[in-house]
DNA sequence: CCGCATCCGTCGGGATACTG
DNA sequence: CAGTATCCCGACGGATGCGG
């Protein structure tokens, strides 16, 4: 059964809280910024909430209008969505992460998600503005996805584009290291952590650009 | 004895979240965005709050780097503030109240203090730029504040100014119906409820820019 | 297998009383 | 005034069950 508790305050803060402040809340809306997810997609993406907090929090959520639950496009299968409204949490999010950049690591294991990852690529990248445009392909976390460099920014976009520049498949922790090392990409081919296709020089201005140059 | 469980995740909003994620964490935050208060000023203004959790808050957030506690300046009683690192979830916490105005209301009774009527205001104020500036004392919440309209923006200071258009003592609850409907200001003086010194018109411009004009 | 629901143990948090 | 001590309940976390 969903939590129900409230802190009877009127302000806007509290009123927020009251809707995305429960544990795990705004965790769920981080996964969705880049995409809509699956139940199991979010349980691998946030292996430490239980199946049931999880289900709680996803109906909270819903029932207070911040995601929606249905199958996005034809028939497909049911997916988790930001609603509108939920939509507008972005750039809170996104703040917090970079807030929180200077808060201390957890102990390990730690877990990371793919969405962690590119959000933070997002954020943090500087790409150089006169730099070639440039496509990836990335393979993360069980999914595929589109990193577009361009006009000094970097975006992120779930699915698979028609042509990129090149292909990278890591797990998430390592793309993680990557971006805070760049200069570890070869070593990283070569023990068969990360795999390469195509302009290795692409995913090396990809690293360089998150990585804040 | 303060909370330790962690979401074990590296992801900076996670991180973020461990430190200010907490239940109450963020509207301790919110109160301390204005102006260092003391122990129970914080009781005050968080009613629902009780004591040994706030104790519990404010060693965590202390612990963590979020606030500080001291003697703000020489040998005054001892008060939290934010540190420069807490402060810099003040754009955050602004931008969650935005987006909470929009979350349901809390059932009555709902508790509302001086500061978040006051961050409300400053958030939600568009004065006219072409209006006269103005200067406002407010007693709200048991404490002095310094309202100033100019240049199209609203500033909110805690304490006494030397020269202020008009004086206005209310409740938190009552400016903010006031601000929802600044017609009603003559209404709420006749009727005691509130109390205005000076020029009443200096309080009407306020009102009416905290309202969106 | 996916998407939960149920059961249960633990711990954070709420209310009250009390102390330096 | 500024917290601490205590008790209790509900949220959370882990494991398991179970229908589609």
């Amino acid at each position: 059964m969903p939590t129900s508790r409230s802190y009877w305050d009127s302000c806007g803060i509290a009123r927020a809280l009251d809707v995305v402040g429960e544990r795990w809340a705004l965790l769920i809306v981080r996964e969705l910024l880049l995409t809509p997810q699956r139940f199991s997609e979010l349980r691998q993406a946030l292996p430490n909430v239980s199946s049931n907090v999880l289900a709680d929090r996803l109906r909270e959520l819903e029932n207070r209008g911040v995601i929606r639950h249905g199958p996005a496009d034809a028939e497909g299968p049911k997916v988790y969505e930001l609603t509108e409204w939920g939509r507008k949490l972005e750039p809170i999010v996104r703040a917090l992460g970079t807030w929180g950049i200077d808060a201390p690591q957890p102990p390990e294991p730690a877990a990371l998600s793919a969405s962690s990852v590119l959000i933070y690529l997002e954020d943090a990248a500087r790409p150089d503005p006169t730099a070639p445009p440039t496509v990836c392909r990335l393979e993360l976390g069980g999914r595929v996805w589109t990193v577009r460099l361009a006009d000094g920014r970097l975006q992120v976009q779930a699915g698979e584009t028609t042509t990129a520049d090149a292909s990278l498949r890591a797990e998430p922790k390592t793309l993680s290291t990557l971006l805070a090392d760049p200069s570890a990409l070869e070593k990283k081919c070569d023990d068969g952590s990360i795999t390469v296709v195509g302009d290795l020089s692409a995913i090396r201005r990809l690293l360089y650009a998150g990585s804040g140059r």
